[in-house]
RNA sequence: GGUGCGGUAGCUCAGUCGGUAGAGCAAAGGACUGAAAAUCCUUGUGUCGGCGGUUCGAUCCCGCCCCACACCA
């Protein structure tokens, strides 16, 4: 039997983890978290990781496994979710993958072009000049030195522009000719199914998970982190807010009106991202039953 | 009851020396290849409180009324 991965995938608060440990438990399988915060074990209530009994039960990849101080990104999710589902194919014919953010499941599936490391202080260096100088010289920057990417690229978003900057200044070469297009075809197969909930019913799991978070003692867990609130895993909605309120520019209740919306504003990104992809299929968080099915008739037929 | 200041987009407000109006926020849509829960782009018709009057024409001027706030009684 051919290996295959299942992916499962959808916006923030549709009930992914659940329908994970499901499906997982299922197979008798393990579970790749596929989501840029829940890897990092200094914080835990805002970013609504499986609980300790879901973990229990089914091991986990990618949860817990990162520190804040670290360094995390596509590439290394990319490398880091290549070995771990090896490692479950060593036992099982099937693994799970489940996540919200899209970038990542994308470099797992689909890879992400290789591009050079950057010489190192590089990046910090020009994120330095471009909080000291501002964007219009950024976009100067960028123009002299990597006129490709000037002329196609998304020249109001500076942290394209860094990243386009570091990579010709450390390579010689604009990212854009890195940027190939090409998807890897990986020696496993794919099923990725969606989980997808009407509007008013996944903003109002939101509103109830905020809710919730907050009675959980979310703003003790950032006030202990908030030293570290420059670090980008802390570049977080449910954080960035309740540090706010603690450098005293909101109110507690407006914090908590703020993170609601932020959360909302991320489903929707997370669902433009997704709908793209006609590759997946999607189904109703309430209907495991259906799912479920989904999965055996197309594992089994491959 | 009197005086004053207001009533304009979901919210906060700007503006039109009379030719039917615009910002911020919210909202909606989109992008996305090493920060992605990040970052960026696009989208503004609304009885300009109501009814009359003046005028070729009123959201703007005038009158009355309603509502809110403040002060005085």
């Amino acid at each position: 039997m051919r290996k295959t991965c299942i992916v499962i995938l959808g916006p923030t608060a549709v009930g992914k983890t659940a329908v994970a440990v499901e499906v997982a438990l299922k197979y008798n399988s393990q579970i790749i978290s596929a989501d840029s915060r829940q890897c990092y074990k200094e914080i835990s209530i805002g970013v609504a990781k499986p609980s300790p009994e879901q973990l229990a039960r089914v091991p986990h990849f990618f949860i817990n496994s990162h520190s804040i101080h670290q360094e995390v990104n596509a590439a290394i999710f990319e490398s880091y979710a290549l070995s771990a589902v090896e490692k479950i194919f060593q036992k099982n014919d099937i693994a799970v993958l489940v996540g919200g953010t899209g970038l990542y499941i994308n470099a797992f599936c689909n890879g992400m072009d290789i591009i050079p490391d950057s010489k190192p202080g590089l990046r910090d260096q020009i994120t330095e000049a471009y909080r000291q100088n501002g964007l219009a010289w950024l976009q100067q920057q960028v123009k002299e030195a990597d006129p490709l990417y000037f002329a196609s690229g998304e020249i109001q978003n500076p942290q394209r522009l860094m990243r386009a900057l570091e990579v010709k200044l450390s390579t010689g070469k604009s990212i854009k000719e890195y940027h190939t297009k090409n998807k890897i075809v990986r020696d496993f197969d794919i099923i990725k199914v969606g989980l997808q909930l009407p509007k008013e019913d996944l903003y109002h799991n939101i509103h109830y998970r905020v809710d919730e978070m907050m009675r959980q003692g979310l703003l003790e867990e950032a006030e202990g982190l908030r030293l570290f609130r420059h670090l980008n895993a802390l570049q977080t909605v449910g954080y960035t807010e309740l540090f706010d309120y603690l450098e005293e520019n909101i109110s507690l209740e407006q914090a908590v009106e703020l993170i609601k919306k932020n959360t909302r504003n991320y489903a929707k990104r997370q669902m433009t991202w997704f709908k793209k992809d006609t590759s997946t299929t999607w189904f109703s968080p309430v209907d495991i039953i259906s799912l479920l099915s989904y999965l055996d008739i197309n594992i089994h037929n491959k």
